[in-house]
DNA sequence: AAAAACCTACCGATCGTTCGGAAATCTTGC
DNA sequence: GCAAGATTTCCGAACGATCGGTAGGTTTTT
């Protein structure tokens, strides 16, 4: 499904890939919408374990971001890709479902507007809006699994680097 | 096809926003699939036409840079996102009709990478890839689209500002 | 023997696509 | 100026294929 997305992939390709039919597998699933479901709200669940607990203690809100990113990008380069590429997919899902998916997604979001803005009040942040600039480092970690799962060459820990890099000088003062 | 995805988006949807029917419409196009390409090709000839066309002739890179990413974000605006919205359903593409998709982008993204190259002679450059640094803008320009085309409020030169100020600043040095 | 896991076979619906012909439009000869 | 033919545009109806999903029975595990 991360490969084909939502629409191009058929119960009967999951079936197979996991070495079953489709009515056995459906003994497991209640539907192909609460599958993608089931699918985004596991994938978030693992974001909110692997990054957002982890810097959660952090006190120094610059570290606290970089490590956001890193820890982010660490995530999907181990895991599947999963919440990188399935996220716009939600809008095969029920209305309901939907604000439940885009609701996880704004709190992430706001996990990042807090680090900018206590990086605001150190006098430490550039003169921006500060919503904005949360999505656009959002769409940084995305954007590089998006892009990089093709691509060759580049090791992990340089594109990690780099994409902290970028959005840290993107947002930091001086 | 834009709000719903390539695989959501049934011949008789299309057909119908025109007013068609499905064999109507088939006397204009060859099948789903061409479509698709026509669309990608089109969406490409307009930036190319532009965008571009229009930034060739700056000499100052960093100008040149800021155009890129106020022209294209414009016409994202003005024109129906099918560029930035449409561009992941290339997956759906026969092999060779992807390559001719994918290599458009690269030369995009050449133009980017250009203007990275010639601020780093002036020394005007931080220390970074510029490759990567070159995917990241193009990333905030289509994440840009993708993000706000819900979103209430937020004024269209408002994004422009704030992604010309991250884009520019995360790249340059000082 | 009870329960869980799984399969064969099938359902109705919808998909992309095609075909033969009907309107509508344009071109041409007189 | 206009009828007649040629061409383009569009539609109704149907095609085979595949889709998500289900019913009922068989195998495996507990």
């Amino acid at each position: 499904m991360v490969q084909k997305g939502y629409g191009a992939t058929s119960i009967s390709d999951i079936a197979q890939a996991v070495g079953m039919t489709k009515a056995g597998l459906y003994h497991h699933i209640t539907g192909k919408q609460d599958l993608l479901f089931q699918i985004l709200i596991h994938a978030m669940d693992g974001v909110e374990r692997d990054v957002i607990e982890r810097v959660k203690q952090i006190e120094d809100p610059e570290k606290r971001l970089r490590e956001i990113i890193r820890l982010h990008l660490r995530r999907l380069f181990e895991n599947g890709l999963e919440f990188a590429l399935l996220f716009p997919e939600r809008r095969h899902l029920e209305p309901a479902q939907q604000d439940a998916v885009v609701q996880r997604g704004k709190n992430y979001l706001g996990l990042i507007c807090v680090a900018l803005s206590e990086l605001a009040d150190q006098g430490k942040l550039r003169d921006l809006d500060i919503n904005i600039a949360a999505v656009h480092i959002l769409q940084i970690i995305t954007g590089v699994a998006r892009w990089c799962m093709q691509d060759t060459g580049i090791s992990e820990d340089h594109l990690v680097e780099q994409a902290i890099n970028f959005g840290l000088s993107a947002v930091l003062e001086r």
